[in-house]
RNA sequence: GGGAGCAUAGCUCAGCUGGGAGAGCAUCUGCCUUACAAGCAGAGGGUCACAGGUUCGAGCCCUGUUGUUCCCACCA
């Protein structure tokens, strides 16, 4: 490519699909097995197919990239693998409302028909997502990649199902669960989400059968006392204790239900009598259970008040004799049947009142759970038959890879809230009441009553021989399948090379939000199946907010589409954007200005190279005893930045190592070497030049490399300009430091320059010079640094302004009228002639004399104190002491030039 | 009720195991200096929330206070 036919601009557009299809079709992201050589294994978090990526997605995968394609440049053998996740609950939603729009119902299509349509949602957005995650440039290896739901996984579900159910670790029964009423099905306690919002204490009055007394109690939810069976009241509560033995009259039913004496109510709160309902509240559920109370059910499975209809069938379970433990009765709400449980809430408070059994209305603010799908709704626990795994023998080896540190989170903080969840941990309720995941692989014989938990579909009754059978008609929770994906989406139950090879992974990224619901389980299964924990680190990165630092969500509209932003600014900038100055485990800030931030400095890069190819055509070696002073400070600087942009990267911390590379391309590589490079690419001396373009390049393709885990189109494409480049830059070797190009003692000589260039233009600003106006330049050299002032000449001349530059041996020779500063290597003067006002000029050198000698009175505070000196380490002494001599050194000559000038006056 | 995070320049945020406060954007001044105006050179701007403590030395460690965000928890 000529240089001279690039555009001046960086078009992001241009290259960024084609780059992205030579990479894959030269099989560049598949995953090597090399014996022998330590893998570097990432599984994708696997994006809901419930539509689109959103900026969440955006920073998870490239954190992940950056920190794949940097273990690859380093030559491990790198393994990211991609998919996506069915999302049960979340996805049949989603087709549920589209189908509504056809005027379908899950009834109208059937299991079958729905199931059908499902898939093709599955393969339409499912696509999408796969799509977009090319235009982000993610470096996964497609031939591996998976779904939740296809064959492996789903064999990998089934045989964990059965091996849990044959350890008696899933069980199935009646218990109190979240019930989502829309939808429709039961949730896991993670699933529940807490509210604040406006309620009441309804005051009620339940008379005392025996005494005829009135029992005060406070509720919050008045709807479900129709399902109270009864009254709980602390056993030490001397109020009450004339009670115990009695009963009360459930009003509105006029049901009899005893008087329970239980720890539960808590003599402190309200009037310390508490009522029960055992199948609608969880702490009433245990009452019931220790006081062997009976569960009546008052609400239906879709969220109203129970009828005729319902009791009919409750009572033919019973009678068919396949009611179970804890099966609930149902009632007959009988003038509220049939009641939303809102309305039956008012319509139950008014008929109490009218019977003067409402005693008062405390409003109150409490918090209610609510499903996290669908935020609105109010969770009503309900008694129901699901399965669950119990979680408690399950967690104790979990927990134990997280102190023992196999698996650590970073940042280390983030182990709390999973420690904090795993040692609370409850069982898990993982059936649900949806067609579209994992169904259950558990059949039931009509004939015997037979439960059979099998790996393979059954034909008949393993017992009676029965063809009569039926499969149990609920889903898994789709955690259920994700908590298995670090290893069966390796293939597992199968022991298959790739699981043997690279399992465990490396390095699980992932947002904070769902360490509870995902990284618990997977470590969690990971142990359990594995015996090995699933990845050594978790990576735990943050939200991605608006610009007004609210959430992105659909409701409020404020979400923000990765892909327009790469339509705009391109990949490389919306990746960099989202990794700069983002410090680990914090949430950030999507801004337009950021993004526009990276564009440019992506640009600049463009820019840069551009520079370097119009005047570098061949790769040269570097000569290291032909290089300059400029070259040996580039070289060392950029030692350092390898040094710091690989430790950044291997603690994952991203944000420190983009930022890094980021000062050290503009403000160091572009700002200072290319600028000092140009005198010698346009001067007359061919060693010097030679010098300059090898350093040029090497450091230029040093750069792009050290970027590309960041930017990677623009790196790639820049990469394939350069002179003697083969194959991609994604599979070079990663840079590193190398001693030989380390000069310490010519970067602080090569500073000392750049510090008398800065006073230069400092000074010709102040004074309002014209740009275009050159004045000449004298220095008289401190010690030591005769030399390497004379060698800047032309340095001062390009960027100085200097029209020559002379290093004088005595200060006093100067006759013209000049403004004059002191820095590190000596003095310098500047002939100004009539733009020089002594008066202002004295002002000038006083406040920065001024300046010094509270320099001076801190380092001598500080070397007086017998504490720091004796104390502080001898480096950081002998500093202070080289600071203050320096200083005083400085201190002397300003005093010496203002004593100067005021004679002048 | 338990736990965690955050509070640093006008705005958004960095700041590693304690050793003289940084970036981007914004503002002001001057420049099309032939890689880049998506740029260059310069400037201004901070009691690092508050109060104590530890230390020779604190933005950083400890205690408390205030404000704010989040997670967990059965408050009838």
């Amino acid at each position: 490519m000529n240089a001279q036919e690039m555009e001046t601009k960086f078009n992001p557009q241009a290259i960024e699909g084609d780059i992205y299809k030579e990479w894959e079709g030269a099989g560049a992201f598949i995953a090597h097995r090399e014996e022998g050589k330590k893998p570097f294994t990432i599984v994708m978090p696997p994006p809901n197919i419930t539509g689109q990526l959103h900026m969440g997605h955006a920073m998870d995968c490239t954190l992940q990239d950056a920190a794949i394609r940097y273990h690859r440049m380093k030559g491990d053998p790198t393994l990211w693998l991609p998919g996506t996740d069915h999302a049960a609950i979340a996805t049949e939603v989603k087709i549920v409302e589209a189908m509504a729009k056809e005027g379908l119902t899950k009834d109208s299509l059937g299991r079958e028909g729905f199931l059908k349509r499902a898939w093709q949602w599955k393969e339409e957005y499912g696509g999408r997502i796969v799509h977009q995650q090319r235009r982000m440039g993610v470096s996964c290896d497609w031939s591996r990649e998976r779904f939740t739901m296809d064959e492996g996984c789903s064999k990998a579900v089934r045989e964990t199902f059965c091996r849990l159910y044959e350890k008696g670790l899933i069980y199935r029964g009646n218990r109190l669960v979240n019930w989502c009423p829309d939808c429709q099905s039961a949730i896991s306690d993670a699933e529940v989400e807490h509210k604040e919002m406006d309620g009441n204490f309804w005051h009620l009055l339940y008379p005392v059968k025996e005494t005829g007394e009135m029992l005060e109690l406070a509720t919050t939810r008045p709807e479900t006392m129709l399902g109270d069976t009864a009254v709980a009241i602390n056993p030490k509560d001397e109020r009450y204790a004339h009670l115990h033995g009695c009963h009360v009259i459930l009003p509105l039913i006029n049901k009899e239900i005893p008087i329970v004496c239980d720890e539960h109510a808590d003599m402190e709160k309200g009037t310390g009598v508490v009522k029960i309902t055992p199948a609608h509240d969880p702490n009433d559920y245990e009452v019931g259970q220790r006081h062997d109370l009976p569960i009546v059910r008052v609400f239906t499975y879709d969220g109203y008040m129970t009828g005729a209809k319902d009791k009919a069938e409750n009572d033919e379970l019973f009678a068919s004799g396949k009611a179970t433990k804890n099966e609930p009765i149902v009632l007959d709400c009988g003038k509220y049947a049939g009641m939303t449980t809102a309305d039956a809430r008012k319509a139950i408070v008014a008929d109490l009142e009218e019977l003067g059994l409402l005693k008062s209305i405390e409003p109150i603010k409490h918090e209610v759970g609510v499903c996290y799908r669908h935020s609105k709704t109010v969770i009503e626990p309900m008694v129901s038959k699901q399965w669950f795994v119990d979680m408690k023998p399950l967690a104790k080896p979990a927990i134990e890879a997280v102190t023992s540190g196999r698996t650590q989170f970073v940042p280390e903080r983030f182990s709390k809230q999973y420690m904090n969840w795993m040692t609370n941990i409850r069982d898990w309720c993982i059936s649900r009441q949806l067609w579209w995941g994992h169904r259950i692989p558990v059949w039931y014989c009509e004939d015997c009553g037979e439960m059979m938990v099998l790996r393979e579909d059954p034909c008949c009754c393993s017992k009676c021989g029965s063809k009569n059978i039926h499969q149990d008609e609920d889903v898994l929770d789709t955690w259920f399948s994700s908590a298995l994906w670090p290893f069966s989406t390796l293939g597992w139950p199968e022991q298959t090379e790739d699981l043997k090879y690279f399992y465990p992974t490396d390095v699980l990224v992932t947002g904070y939000d769902i360490i509870t619901f995902w990284v618990s389980r997977m470590i969690t299964m990971g142990v359990e199946e594995m015996d090995v924990t699933p990845f050594k680190t978790v990576l735990i990165h943050g939200l991605v907010r608006d610009e007004l630092g609210r959430k992105m969500s659909k409701s409020l509209g404020n979400g923000v589409d990765p892909l327009e932003v790469i339509e705009e600014y391109g990949a490389d900038a919306l990746r960099f954007s989202l990794l700069m100055g983002v410090s680990p485990g914090n949430d950030c800030r999507y801004s337009k200005d950021k993004v526009e931030s990276a564009r440019n400095f992506a640009n600049k890069i463009w820019n840069a190279s551009r520079f370097v190819l119009m005047n570098v055509d061949s790769r040269e070696e570097i000569a290291l005893d032909k290089i300059e002073l400029a070259d040996k400070w580039i070289l060392t600087r950029f030692q350092d930045a390898v040094r710091d942009i690989s430790a950044h990267n291997e603690e994952g911390d991203f944000g420190l190592a983009a930022t890094r590379i980021y000062d050290f391309a503009w403000s160091e590589f572009c700002d200072w070497y290319i600028e000092l490079a140009k005198s010698r690419l346009l001067g007359e001396d061919g060693e010097s030049k030679t010098a300059a373009k090898a350093v040029l390049l090497y450091v230029l393709e040093g750069l792009l490399k050290l970027l590309h885990p960041f930017m990677p189109f623009l790196t790639e494409q820049m990469y394939k300009y350069l002179p003697g480049a083969e194959g991609f830059l994604m599979l070079k070797p990663w840079p590193i430091a190398k001693e030989e190009y380390d000069f310490q003692a010519d970067e602080a000589k090569m500073e000392g320059i750049m510090e008398v260039i800065r006073t230069i233009r400092n000074l010709r600003a102040e004074m309002n010079v014209a740009p275009s106006k050159r004045t000449r330049l004298m220095l008289v050299a401190g010690e030591g640094w005769t030399e390497t002032l004379q060698g800047a000449d032309i340095y001062f001349r390009r960027l100085a302004g200097a029209s020559e530059s002379e290093v004088i041996a005595d200060r006093n020779s100067i006759t013209e009228k000049t403004v004059s500063a002191v820095t590190a290597t000596g003095e310098l003067f500047i002939p100004l002639g009539d733009l020089v006002d002594f008066e202002k000029e004295i002002a000038r050198l006083n406040k920065e004399h001024d300046n010094l000698i509270k320099e001076i009175a801190r380092a001598e505070g500080k070397l007086n104190n017998a504490g720091f000196v004796s104390k502080a380490p001898a480096a950081l002494v002998q500093q202070e002491k080289d600071k203050l001599a320096a200083n005083q050194v400085k201190a002397e000559a300003l005093e010496k030039r203002i004593a100067e000038l005021k004679e002048m006056l």
